[in-house]
DNA sequence: ACGGGGCTTTCAGCTTACTGTCAGGTATTT
DNA sequence: AAATACCTGACAGTAAGCTGAAAGCCCCGT
C-alpha cells in the first residue's frame, strides 16, 4: 500500500512515516501543498494522510481539489486538536476520517486500516484467491490450513493486486507501490518478484499482459 | 453481558450504546456520576465504559470509590485526546483498559471483547495458548501444573499477542504497547524481549515476521 | 547500612534470510 | 529470423534478527 503524507512538522512527519514503513506500506513524505500536488499527479496512492496546516495553504482546498476532479482516494485528514470546525470541513469536503493532534501510533494504525477495508469495499479482512485464505488484517495467508510464508516485498505486491482486483497493474505502477518516491531499482527486480511470488500462489493466479504488465485473476 | 456507560456527550453516548446493544449486550446509559453510582449500587454490571469528564466530577473519583469498595467489575476508561495524564491516572486507579476519543466503534468492539475475554463472567478465567494454561487475571501461566515465571515486561509483552491473536504485531507497535507514550528505547530491546519470551514458551509459537513484526500462533 | 538477587536495558558479535542484480534462457510479436 | 519482453536460478551484500553477557537500578532480607 502506497501512502502519501502531507505534513510540515519535521518531528512529527518523521514518526508517522517510520510507523507507516513499519507496518510495510510505501510512503512518500511531503511538506507543503505543492509538493503534494506534484506527486499526486505523478502517483496513484492508496491513502492520503493530509495535515490541515500547511506552509502554504490549508489542506482542505488540496481535499476539495482531489475531490472535485473525481480522484476518490481515500483521506485522512490530522488536524489539531482545538480546529473542531476544521474537522467538521474535512469531512465535508470528503475526508474518509480524521486524527486529532496529538495521537496514538496505534490509531494511526488502526485507521489507516480501517480507511482501507472500507476502500475495498470489504470490511471482511479474510478474503479467498484461489485456494488461499488470506488475512488481510494479519498478513497471513494459508493454503487448506498451511501457512504461506511472504516476505516484505511480495506482501507488498500480493497487496497491490488485492487492491485492484483484476485491473493490470503496469511494472512502473508496482514499483511505485512497492518502493518509496526517490527509490529506483536498476533491473528487473519487478520481473523477479512476480516470479516469486507467482510461486506461491496458485498457478496462473497471476497473468502477464505482454506489453502491459500483470494481472490478478478476478478474486 | 450488561454494560453500563457513563457518557455524557449526547450524540457520542447513542452511538455507543446502538453499537453494543447491536453486538447482543445489555447497556445502561447515564450522563453523570451520580446516576452511575446509583445504577452501580442497584445493579451488577459486566463492563463499566467511563468517561472521564463529567459534568459533575472527574469519573476516576468513581473509578477510585468502586476499586475501594472492592468491585472488581472491568472498567474502561474514555478520555479525551489531550489528557494523556489521565489515561495513566485511570490505570493506576484500576481501569482495565482506555479508548482515546474520537475512536472507531471496531476499536470498542475490540476492547469490550478483549475485556470480556479476560474476566467473561468467570472470575478466573483460563486460556490454552499451546500447551500452556494462562490466567490472565493472575498473570499466571503454567505447563503440564508446572508454573512458568514471566516478568513484568515479558507478561506486557504476552499480552500484547494475546489481545491480538494471529495479527503480526510491529516492533514499534510493541513498543507502544510496552513502554508509556514518548517513552523510546535506544537499542534491540523488542528483539531481547521477544527472545526470552520464547524461551519460556512453546517451541514456535512466537513467529517472526521478517520485516514486518511479529505474531503468535493462533490460540 | 549493606549485600545479594532479580529485572531491565544496552551492547556487540553472530546468524539468518531477504533483496536486488545479473545473465542466460524462454516466449511472443513483427 | 530478429527484436523485444519476460522468466527464473543463482549469488553477493547487507539488513534484520537473535542471544549471551554486562552494567545499572531497585527491592528485600539480614
Amino acid at each position: 500500500m502506497r501512502l502519501l503524507l502531507v505534513e510540515d512538522a519535521e518531528g512529527l512527519g518523521e514518526v508517522i512515516r517510520d510507523q507507516i514503513s513499519d507496518e510495510g506500506h510505501a510512503v512518500d513524505w511531503v511538506n507543503n501543498l505543492s509538493h503534494a500536488g506534484a506527486s499526486l499527479q505523478n502517483t496513484q496512492y492508496d491513502l492520503i494522510l493530509l495535515d490541515l496546516m500547511l506552509p502554504d495553504g490549508n489542506g482542505i482546498d488540496l481535499l476539495k481539489k482531489i475531490r472535485r476532479s473525481g480522484e476518490t482516494t481515500p483521506v485522512i485528514i490530522l488536524t489539531a486538536r482545538d480546529q473542531l470546525s476544521d474537522r467538521i470541513a474535512g469531512l465535508n469536503a470528503g475526508a474518509d476520517d480524521y486524527l486529532v493532534k496529538p495521537f496514538d501510533l496505534s490509531e494511526l494504525s488502526a485507521r489507516i486500516a480501517a480507511v482501507s477495508r472500507r476502500y475495498s469495499g470489504n470490511p471482511n479482512p479474510i478474503i479467498k484467491v484461489g485456494t488461499l485464505d488470506v488475512d488481510l488484517n494479519k498478513h497471513f495467508i494459508s493454503r487448506e490450513g498451511v501457512a504461506i510464508n511472504l516476505t516484505a516485498r511480495e506482501w507488498a505486491l500480493f497487496e497491490a493486486f488485492i487492491q485492484h482486483p483484476g485491473n493490470v497493474l503496469s511494472k512502473s505502477q508496482l514499483e511505485d507501490h512497492l518502493y518509496a518516491f526517490g527509490a529506483e531499482i536498476e533491473s528487473n527486480t519487478i520481473e523477479v518478484y512476480v516470479s516469486r511470488l507467482r510461486k506461491k500462489l496458485d498457478k496462473g493466479q497471476l497473468e502477464t499482459v505482454r506489453g502491459l504488465g500483470y494481472r490478478m485473476r478476478s478474486l
